[in-house]
DNA sequence: ATTGACTATGACACCGATGTCATGACATCC
DNA sequence: GGATGTCATGACATCGGTGTCATAGTCAAT
């Protein structure tokens, strides 16, 4: 590869001149200009990042760590819109600053993680953005010291910046959007208790439900995530046969995320039960692989993972400039609720039925 | 952060002695070691990549080019398997060679390629993995002379080294795996037409028929890609009431994508039409999101893109090693059949009314 | 004509590593 | 005991750029 000293040579003239012309930060005669991009094109001259960043002691790097990449194949335990949006909105904003992001991927495994910081600092990059696959607490203490962090879908307690989304907020929205249409039955399918996400969201539906003077069933609410094993589309069955069984039969059905309201579909409709003539369904994420595709296409929340990449990248600029203080509590990204066929208003008899209460056989 | 010079006078000794320690290219003195060792960690020393790459005149990096991270919002306008699988693989095998993968995004604009390129020559990657979203030409003439590269899912008439799905005989297992289970007329519902993936199918379907002694049947062959737009459902209906009109009923029906199938599935269910027991239903990808999680489990072929990704690594590696010749023909890889609930054996009558051929009216 | 301001350019040092070569202290061998 | 070899270490140059400072030339103002 041809260097700065090639092209002043082939220029006739110094490479200090040759730099000049680089960077555009002296005058430089026409003539001279044009002697060295001539050379430059003549060689395919390209600079180095190594030896610029040797001498300015910028590297222009921002690391990024994620499982997404590897994670992909084991399809997510969670199995909720992949980090990988995450990852994408980030990129966009880290790209339009003229740095360069450098990915690493944990491969699933978070010992790793030490290394990958490690090839990070050999790098020098400016700040790290560490993103986890779903939204919890960080389950690792980040090395690398006094290199700025930003966490993305996780946080934790001594204060690191951290961009999370607003999973009570999107909650309260959806069941909100429900409610409007004149539901008042309405059962949630959730994920894993223990995730945070379901503790956020369920404080959500409840609220919305109290406002709207609706009181909380505790057998309308049934945990239901095992992603891919095959067990997940019996414990589907089971919680529907709960929500059935009792006297508030729901006229809408929460979903966890958009990946079980696929399976919710596929259930129900083996069971006889259309959707959404019989019941509406209602997912989280806005995964849209599966709510556009879905027939009917399905009513969810979007879960912002691009907007919170490009936040988060955002904040860690912003702290590399020190334009601002690190916020001292996580920031919470709102998304849109995504109103699709799989909603519609319960039937009258329904209606009727619930404010009744009783008499009621299984479907 | 801390230079080797801090190091050596905190050691007290010279920085060359420093290097030592650090690459065990020499003989130290366990005591003078130790020093050094210990300085290194008060200091919390970390190489710099540059400033050893500036010397090496080796970068340990290789480049790849994507648009899986930015075109994963946009949801992929075709919405096979994401491209992300491939870059999976890639990072794998490219860790392990302990390299660095420098990833770069197109943001779904082809003319921003050469700006990557750039980026990746001035960082002096070794080799490019260009990744395509999905199996076609390439689009363009990569930048880059002289730097080894590695096409994958996408292939140019150069002769540049590449790797690709086998498609033909990916179909032609998946097709004979259903006439196995006793179907005689099966319909197929392809993506784009213009599609390498669609002509390649074709012909893997083609060639199962005519080794079963199935005529080719124009009627039961229908394109119904439309990614997104809100007609793609009609396309849908469409190309179900095409094969359900026609004499020879189907059975079984492939699908182009795994996505597709999940579309079917609602739609032929609406028409009064279960899956498996009425027809089977097929996919193409193994996206285990969707294939795993329908009701019932999708039967489909793999995609193999990890597989690909690590396989043009792997050749990347090799090519740069000197240890192979460039393919001349792009590779290609194979994958796996999975064979889950929504494929069944046909019932008997509709055996039999294929036979008869005739006097049927629509279902 | 002299001065000062400005333009265009180059010499040289330096960034943080490592390769080359030199050197001093011992150990080994005939 | 002197020649030779090995070990442990350091001085110095070098990689490819850029920052600092010096210098020569041009032009307008005094």
């Amino acid at each position: 590869m041809a260097t700065i000293y090639d092209v002043a040579r082939q220029a006739g003239v110094s490479p200090k001149t040759v730099s000049r012309v680089l960077n555009r930060d002296a005058p430089v005669s026409d003539k001279t200009k044009e002697a060295v991009t001539l050379a430059m094109d003549a060689l395919g001259y390209v600079p180095s990042h190594a030896a610029r960043s040797i001498k300015s002691n910028k590297s222009g790097l921002i690391g990024l760590i994620t499982g997404a990449i590897s994670n992909a194949d084991e399809a997510a335990n969670h199995a909720g819109l992949p980090e990988l949006f995450i990852v994408q909105g980030a990129q966009a904003v880290i790209e339009r600053s003229r740095k360069t992001l450098l990915i690493s991927d944990t491969g699933g495994r978070l010992d790793r993680v030490p290394d990958l910081v490690r090839t990070f600092q050999e790098h020098r990059v400016e700040g790290i953005l560490y993103v986890a696959d779903y939204h919890k607490p960080l389950e690792l203490t980040l090395p690398g010291r006094g290199i700025p962090k930003v966490l993305v879908n996780c946080f934790d307690d001594i204060g690191t910046p951290a961009v999370v989304p607003d999973d009570e907020g999107g909650q309260y929205a959806l069941t909100k959007a429900v409610l409007s249409e004149g539901h008042r039955s309405v059962a949630y399918m959730t994920l894993a208790p223990t995730q945070e996400a379901t503790k956020l969201r369920l404080r959500g539906y409840r609220r919305a439900l109290a406002e709207a003077g609706i009181a909380f069933n505790d057998d309308l609410v049934q945990a239901a995530d095992l992603f891919g094993s095959p067990g997940e589309h019996q414990l589907i069955w089971d919680a529907l046969d709960k929500f059935f069984a009792g006297n508030s039969r729901p006229t809408a059905i929460f979903c966890g995320n958009d990946r079980l309201a696929m399976a919710v579909y596929g259930i129900l409709r083996r069971r006889g039960i259309s959707v959404p003539e019989d019941v509406s369904v209602v997912g989280y994420d806005d995964h849209r692989l599966i709510s556009e595709t879905l027939y009917p296409a399905l009513t969810t929340a979007e879960l912002p993972y691009s907007a919170m990449g490009a936040r988060a990248a955002q904040t860690l600029l912003e702290l590399l400039a020190g334009q601002t203080e690190a916020p001292n509590a996580p920031i919470r990204i709102s998304g849109q609720i995504r109103l699709r066929a799989s909603l519609i208003a319960p039937r009258t008899q329904d209606r009727d039925n619930i404010i009744n209460l009783k008499g009621r056989s299984e479907i």
